[in-house]
DNA sequence: CGGTGAACTTACCGGCGAGTAGGGTTACCT
DNA sequence: AGGTAACCCTACTCGCCGGTAAGTTCACCG
């Protein structure tokens, strides 16, 4: 009876790997686990199972079940802010740099690999390592955005990061709900529609506030 | 050496209640606790220890841990949604409408009692039970500004819904991104510029959105 | 004053899961 | 072939924590 198996990904139990492809592996599969269930409910175990070896093997590429998933969410918050960068030196237009923000974000949250969990709904907040890296993202985000606003509006610093992480909750929370599925929405039409709403938002902020 | 203890809130080791008050106790205790720490941090124990008395007291009281913290979710979605449809019919202007949910939102992250921290930063959002609550609260904040945005614009259902889950995206984000604190901006300030970013992102949504 | 029940306690159980000890097996190089 | 190093496994320890059994003290009532 010989060995059944995927021979691309995954299973493939009794198969030796040189290293660096066992940590690629590793790591692929521990996303997809950490990802279905989160930091808590996901078992070493499960991730050695799951990659098709033994717990050992696991440690032996990773010191801790934090320093594993502290990888993985370095990784997406990278993505993400690389995402964005990009988005926003697409263009010089401003318009059109939340057009692409927003592509950004949705592109993010309906990647498959699904590393917008480990970044937006996290499970370890309370870790502190957790919490500086997520709160150091959000930070970023909103001061790439930000230099947009400030540039556009002539707004203090202040005043345009706090606006920044306001558009960056509404692009998430936007992104996430669309992704979600419950609603009838086409992607085009609700990245065209929230790219509207936080471009109108944005857009005619005056130099000065007008009173109330 | 008679007992020394604050007689109003807290530990006042020893001393017996009827049963409706200790619970209110618990439920006050054990929220402090769960806000500081997280639900997985936090043990039973702690609890216990927090308000002075034993383990079996406490289960006297509440079957299991997840129930009492789904008793105290129950409570601060409920605070919020209240607010909230306070805040929206409070007044038939709908940018007044506005500069009233974004007030809601800030009053609701600045409660001293931190509830918004099990609504909006859970680390149970596995378990299918708080995830559902979430969930719900979530559609029912949005379908509350959908409601008024459909109003307003006309536009078809899903659309509005849509908006208005990035626009309570945009409140939730800036008043916690406010709240903690590195800002510069004083409160009237903050409530004023959101809530300026999320009118003019809605007002000026005609029937029908022009093309690209 | 004796009894009854509710509030409370100490001290424990049992499971779960992160992390480890120690030994076996395969690939590769000389 | 034979040695060696890296890869891998079975089987275990051990601390933590949710939950519980059984016994104790207080308040109140006839």
């Amino acid at each position: 009876m010989t060995a059944s198996a995927s021979p691309i990904r995954g299973g493939t139990r009794g198969s030796r790997m040189p290293r660096d492809e066992r940590r690629a592996q590793l790591l692929l599969v521990a996303r997809e686990v950490f990802v279905a269930s989160g930091y808590h409910a996901a078992g070493m175990d499960d991730i050695a199972d799951a990659a098709g070896i033994s717990k050992p093997v696991l440690y032996q590429h990773f010191p801790s079940k934090l320093d594993l998933y502290l990888a993985l969410l370095d990784e997406a918050i990278d993505t993400l802010n690389v995402e964005l960068e990009r988005a926003v030196a697409s263009t010089s237009d401003n318009k059109q740099r939340v057009a692409a923000a927003t592509a950004a974000y949705f592109d993010f949250v309906n990647d498959r690999l699904g590393g917008f969990r480990l970044v937006f709904e996290s499970d370890l907040t309370n870790e502190p390592a957790v919490r500086l890296r997520i709160d150091e993202a959000s930070d970023r985000c909103a001061a790439l955005i930000s230099r947009v606003i400030a540039q556009d509006t002539g707004l203090k610093d202040g005043e345009a990061t706090l606006l920044a992480a306001g558009m960056a909750g509404l692009l998430q929370t936007a992104a996430r709900y669309w992704s979600r599925g419950d609603t009838q929405v086409g992607r085009e039409e609700a990245t065209r529609l929230i790219s509207a709403l936080g471009w109108r938002g944005i857009s005619s902020f005056p130099l000065s506030h007008p009173p109330a």
